[in-house]
DNA sequence: CCAGTACTTAGGTTG
DNA sequence: TAAGTACTGG
């Protein structure tokens, strides 16, 4: 029982209330995933047998650290029998084992987002829509909310109210895109993001038995960051809890910042009417950070009309005031906020992990980057791209995609030419014609000329042909060997490692790709031997779970010494003793787009509520008088919520001046209309000759006619001199591979090249 | 087929 | 400005 001395009162209230609906309202640093641990280790305590436990979370990130939490405090045995993970990791397993019953193959795709705007791009110009009117991203964003909803193609056009938004935006057309993509979809046995939540509600909701052993299992039901729940999240913890209602939901509504993509506040209030009868727990103390910090944010927050009353306050000591830093320009405040991490760390011996640059949006890093690594100090930025969704990466994993799904689209178009094989643009979209007339996938096309009649010539079947016979051969050992062997043999004979090999020579971007895949299969390795079961486990087993994977996963255990940079969204959760927040500015924060309503701009205020809240001992404020933004330096005023800020708590540094020599960059850029204009008048005559003398260009090629062998050398304008590997076409579209020393193996049509044969050895 | 260029567009983000 | 895509000339 030691470890519920370590909490206090309405913390453990909270743990101990195990039986009925309760909710927990947990402020910024109260212990909330102390709570949710210590909760889930006393129920097991009290005989509650793990196999009725579901834990849920919002993200990857969150999902890790309970089970590693939970797994120390209960043992891993116990800890590996709860089911606990994201929404989405648990509801496509789940989906899994009942796919038959919504005519879902087992082994469905989950197509990432990238692969559903590709689908979407598609639809809009097989129906000859505009692409600029519907655009993949807006389109997926209207679906993806439908979705959200519960709203199913049919639902969608018979609903006014959505159809007249969609008129009013002159996008008419929405409902009939979503009605094909949600066809496309089935067709090719894949589910989108959303349909993992969609699809388990229509799974729920008509197969009542299926309903019913869920309701059994999960006896006991807890809910992490519950005001980031979205309608469709919300309704099936609704279902599965019916019957017992040992449902426990952990939130805090003043860190709601995802609404923008369906979370819903209201959740919150239905929890109230759904269970009349729940118990709730405010945990109000904060362990985390200084009083200044606390008082500072809640001073802030206090501003929001929309909330659940509630003060959080902290025993900590007063810590110092927030420092409001301002300077110039954004590259300044890159230099000044650097500096002051540089000193702060020589003054108290602290490491690099302690200091957090947050910001708004991704594309302020790039000052800080320049700046950090400018004076040398390490740092990490998480965001941007991610390695699953690296090019090379999705490449080899839409192999290992065909071989486990057949029918998967999107995968399929993206290797069915990669490496070359001489499929073109216009094969595939024949194909694609015949798979929407003949109402079968892709694939049944390709591998069924017989059965389904295409326009493509003999050359292009034969390769067709080829290509299907590789990935079938791929197909039939997905049962006889292991995961890595399988992973290994795709690489090596679908081409792409020796594709990726032979790039490696061009430069550094190459020889990462390479090294990326080398990576991956290196992680497929030890997920196959590594689980210490005495069977290896295979290919199939390792794409169940690959889509739903983040870099959060991916680098593992990496305890650098870095300063973080993040976005405030993805530092949700984390904390940090030094925190620098940047680029307070109105329009940039809060968001120029966020300042039509209160509700939105109460969302922003909520964000400056949780970035301020992951300080623990400083946390300086800062912003720029101008900033560059899209070419043009415009001047800004200081960000609403640093007025918002009781003045009790800040500290306004004076102005830094002579950081560094010279505003480099875009800053001396902004100079030059003021010393004359000189560089406007170079630039602009000496474009306007190149495209004079281009027009003069009156040269002939008839490269075509060469009588070319294996083996030739011949001269290249571009590259210049270069064996003659491989000959391959008739006529025009005759054209040679030649490995060049300096450039690599290059195609090249003879109708265009100038070729020169130099000698015929 | 390759490479250079003209043109477009620009929010925060998880799974 | 910067990045990504579509187009075009060789």
């Amino acid at each position: 029982m030691s470890y519920l001395d370590e909490l206090n009162s309405s913390q453990r209230e909270a743990v101990e209330a195990i039986h009925g609906p309760t909710m927990v309202i947990a402020g910024a640093g109260s212990g909330k995933t102390r709570v949710l641990t210590y909760r889930i280790a006393f129920m097991l305590e009290q005989g509650i047998d793990p196999f009725n436990i579901m834990s849920l979370t919002f993200t990857n990130k969150a999902a890790k650290e309970m089970s590693e939490r939970i797994g120390k405090i209960v043992g891993t045995t116990d800890g590996k029998n709860i089911t606990m993970g994201t929404f989405h990791s648990v509801f496509s397993r789940i989906l899994r084992y009942n796919a038959d019953r919504i005519g879902y193959p087992s082994n469905f795709t989950i197509y990432d987002t990238q692969d559903s705007k590709s689908l979407l791009k598609d639809i809009v110009k097989e129906l000859n829509l505009d692409d600029k009117v519907y655009k993949p991203g807006l389109v997926l964003g209207r679906i993806s909310s439908a979705k959200n909803n519960l709203i199913s193609p049919d639902a969608y056009v018979a609903n006014e109210e959505i159809m007249n938004e969609d008129k009013q935006a002159r996008r008419p057309e929405i409902a009939r895109i979503y009605k094909t993509y949600a066809t496309r979809c089935f067709k090719a046995g894949a589910m989108d993001f959303d349909d993992l939540l969609y699809q388990t509600n229509v799974l729920l909701r008509d197969f009542p038995d299926v309903l019913h052993y869920y309701q059994q299992k999960f006896k006991y039901i807890l809910v992490d960051e519950y005001q980031d729940t979205n309608y469709a999240q919300y309704l099936i913890v609704k279902k599965l809890a019916a019957i017992y209602e040992n449902i426990c939901v952990v939130g805090d509504d003043a860190q709601s910042i995802y609404s923008f993509r369906g979370a819903n506040i209201q959740n919150i209030l239905n929890f109230r009417k759904d269970y009349p009868d729940f118990i709730l727990f405010k945990l109000e103390q904060n362990y985390r950070s200084t009083k200044h910090i606390v008082e500072a944010a809640n001073s802030v927050i206090a501003k929001n009309q929309d909330q659940i009353k509630k003060s959080v306050w902290t025993d900590n000591s007063e810590g110092s005031k927030l420092a409001v830093v301002r300077t110039l320009t954004d590259n300044e405040e890159g230099k000044v906020i650097t500096n002051k991490i540089f000193d702060l760390k020589q003054g108290t011996a602290s490491s690099y992990n302690d200091f957090a640059i947050l910001y708004r949006t991704n594309k302020q890093s790039r000052s800080f980057e320049e700046a950090l690594r400018k004076i040398n100090i390490p740092y990490k930025i998480y965001g941007g791209l991610s390695f699953y969704q690296r090019k090379e990466i999705k490449d080899l994993l839409a192999y290992f995609r065909l071989t486990t799904n057949q029918r998967d689209e999107e995968a399929l178009k993206r290797v069915i030419n990669y490496p070359r094989r001489g499929i073109g643009k216009t094969s595939i979209e024949n194909i694609i014609i015949a798979s929407n007339q003949y109402g079968v996938s892709m694939w049944d096309v390709i591998a069924n000329f017989n059965q389904y009649p295409v326009a493509l010539n003999t050359g292009t079947k034969t390769k067709l042909y080829e290509f299907v016979t590789m990935i079938q051969s791929f197909t039939a050992q997905l049962s006889k060997i292991n995961a890595y062997d399988l992973a290994q043999t795709i690489a090596k004979s679908s081409g792409i490692l020796k594709e990726l090999y032979s790039e490696k020579e061009k430069g550094p971007e190459e020889v990462e790709r390479y090294q990326n895949i080398e990576e991956l299969l290196g992680g497929i390795k030890e997920f196959t031997i590594n689980q210490g079961e005495d069977d290896d486990k295979s290919l199939a087993e390792f794409m169940i779970d690959v889509a739903l994977l983040t870099d959060a996963d991916a680098d593992k255990g990496d305890e650098k010494n870095h300063v973080t940079l993040m976005t405030i969204h993805s530092s949700k959760g984390l904390e940090f003793p030094h925190v620098y927040l940047v680029g307070l500015e109105e329009n940039l924060f809060p968001s120029q787009m966020a300042l039509n309503s209160r509700s939105e701009l109460e969302e922003e205020r909520r964000l400056f509520y949780v970035a301020v809240t992951r300080a623990k001992d400083t946390c300086t404020l800062s912003y720029a008088t101008s900033r560059f933004i899209w070419g043009n330096l415009v001047s800004s005023e200081p960000s609403r919520f640093i007025e918002e800020i009781d003045p009790k708590h800040l500290n306004f540094e004076a102005q830094q001046r002579g950081m560094g020599k010279s505003l480099s960059g875009r800053a001396s850029q902004f100079d030059q209309p003021f010393t004359g204009g000189l560089n406007k008048s170079v630039s602009s005559p000496a474009s306007s000759f190149k495209s004079l003398s281009q027009l003069d260009n009156s040269k002939v090629k008839t490269g075509a006619t060469l009588d070319l062998k294996v083996g030739y050398n011949v001269l290249h304008d571009r590259f210049g001199k270069g064996k003659v590997t491989k000959l391959e076409g008739q006529d025009a579209d005759k054209k040679a591979t030649i490995f060049f020393p300096h450039h690599g193996s290059k195609t090249v049509l003879l109708r265009f090249a100038n070729l020169t044969i130099v000698d015929v050895d």
